[in-house]
DNA sequence: ACTGGCACTCTATCCGCGGGAGTGCCAACA
DNA sequence: TGTTGGCACTCCCGCGGATAGAGTGCCAGT
């Protein structure tokens, strides 16, 4: 049995209250608040069935009702339209980024503002290096034996890492090596470049195989094993709002969940689409945040994508209002970044 | 009236057991825990006296004892032995830190471990700009108009930022703007630095005085106003061990307290004395950390100090054993430092 | 100076009891 | 067939009172 117009406007109506009041919600108190132009009667027929489907659910007999995951999935898939920001949110940003200096700036920046905006927990991912291209590598001498790697990428990371050489090494020679690893590699996808580095260490004339091996290997590791994706988070302390109501009892598996970044990179990490995504209490795969919703969105310059971005909070959360503050701030830091 | 040893015995048992327990404790539970070879009444003469001196009190009348923060401060400072680590701490020390490769590396696991070890929220500071000296400086052209700063320390942090030049520049002159800029500031403390940043505009060829005087305030920048110090925080889901009850009720303040980088800054970056700082409760100037302690130590290769790190948590808290945890890692930290 | 005894205080817990909100069902109606 | 008003029912929540228990303060005795 499918549901009709009138249905959906009820658990739309019982999603909002509920959202707002963070009480069960039930038919009178529905009728009153909302123009259905029905009596609670009616409404109580259309709640059975609802809660028939599995979309509502009451904590207990004769009490309200309160939406389920899949309400809220339902809500968030046909019953939203997305509110465009306020331009006092719209002025938020702008105030927020203006006099931006380098991409830590940028990443930090955008954090606090989402988690601002959402009074939620914000997640900013650093654009991806495995998405980035090498602009410069450049070879730093820190004594004989040492040299200190850094690469630039084009997206403004700088990565850095210390390698050390088989044995003491002429300022010229470190000289060589340097433009040898650019002209290779400068410009490359991060992802391209392991056969390059490669063939750099073939290509070496035999006295240098053994140092170009050593940086090779080294920057095999910075250019794709230690590619770590690094990341930001603010505002773990608007967990706490509205009591430990929302997430049944305790913050602990959440803040635990949180401590991890390898869950928090999946949780923003997927960058195929350039929609924004919302994962609704049991669809994370995460145990510990079965009771937290997570709204993300990827970022980049122009149509591609280079990072993510997002919000976790409760899954009584305001998703429309989430959601277009979500995208909002991804299209921003999307646009400042393609102005470098 | 000044405490006899008994009734100070008497404050260390109440101490001792309350952090255990995390209950109020009266005067017969007090002697059948601890040998105290005297009656129930004697202890409770002991504890008038103790509650009129304000280091202990009870939640309410005819309830056990709980300590307060002068009974804590009392008790740390007369009352620890600190008690060595066990062998297995001290592994646990020793296996974190194996393989370490970088200074981003050392800290975070550093945090990991103290939180870990503590079972606490754990601070540490990178080690300070301010504190440390320039060991390169690297300028990367990123267009014909910009450049890249990279500065590396002695300490190993590496900072980086942008320079808009106010017209094109040729490599040459990025060369010698790099030899120039080196030269004089290489091996330099970052605090001495800025006299001779401005000597370096002053000596310079009038043609190059726009670019370079462009170049120094960007220095400037990064070597002084902008060494913001770095820090990382583990262990937050700690918070929420024993329940709510630490906290008087929400963890909302602490983490709120958390987030402000300032504050935690504050809280651990008093590097004076070299020896370990405790703050209880009241102590701490935060008005969001009342309800909290905080164990902090400097740490640096040697005997410098270049860096703080410490952990925080309920006033109720194990400060012996804490303390020696904090200063054992600190003391490793700086070892490790030591070696680079 | 310490001890045992005793009366007192206060809290936490359980119980029972409405009040109230909300439901489900049914019969009536358009 | 869909909607409505009415009604009995269920269950939570808050309240007051009684009780048990822990702990204290004080006092008299050693």
């Amino acid at each position: 049995m499918s549901l009709d117009d009138r249905k959906l406007e009820v658990l739309r109506a019982i999603v909002e209250d509920y959202v707002e009041t963070q009480e069960p919600v039930g038919s009178k108190a529905l009728v009153e608040r909302h123009q259905l132009g029905v009596s609670p009667a009616t409404v109580r027929n259309d709640m059975a069935v609802l809660e028939e489907e599995g979309y509502i659910r009451q904590p207990h007999t004769s009490a309200g009702r309160v939406p389920t995951d899949a309400g809220y999935r339902l809500f968030v898939d046909r019953l939203t339209r997305i509110k465009p920001l306020s331009p006092a949110e719209r002025r938020a940003i702008e105030r927020f980024m203006v006099g931006v200096v380098d991409l830590d700036d940028v990443v930090h920046r955008t954090v606090r503002l989402l988690a601002q905006l959402t009074r939620q927990v914000a997640v900013v991912q650093y654009p991806s290096l495995a998405r980035s291209s090498v602009r410069h590598l450049e070879l730093v001498p820190i004594s004989t034996t040492r040299l200190m790697l850094v690469m630039i990428t084009d997206t403004g990371r700088v990565e850095q890492r210390l390698v050390e050489m088989p044995g003491p090494l002429p300022p010229d020679d470190v000289w060589e090596l340097r433009r040898r690893v650019n002209e290779k590699l400068a410009g490359e996808k991060l992802a391209d470049t392991p056969p390059l580095v490669q063939k750099l260490v073939d290509e070496c004339a035999p006295e240098r195989r053994g140092d170009m091996a050593c940086l090779a290997s080294v920057l095999l590791e910075t250019l794709v094993e230690r590619s770590e994706e690094r990341l930001a988070l603010a505002g773990t302390a608007n967990l706490t709002r509205g009591g430990v109501l929302d997430f049944q009892g305790t913050l602990r598996p959440v803040l635990e969940a949180l401590e991890e970044e390898v869950i928090l990179l999946k949780l923003i990490g997927d960058l195929e689409p350039s929609t924004t995504r919302v994962r609704i209490g049991d669809e994370n795969e995460i145990d510990n945040l079965r009771s937290a919703s997570v709204v993300s969105s990827g970022y980049g310059p122009g149509a591609t994508i280079v990072g993510g971005l997002g919000v976790l909070g409760p899954t009584r959360m305001d998703y429309p209002g989430t959601i277009a503050t979500v995208r909002a701030v991804a299209r921003y830091v999307g646009d400042l970044l393609a102005q470098n």
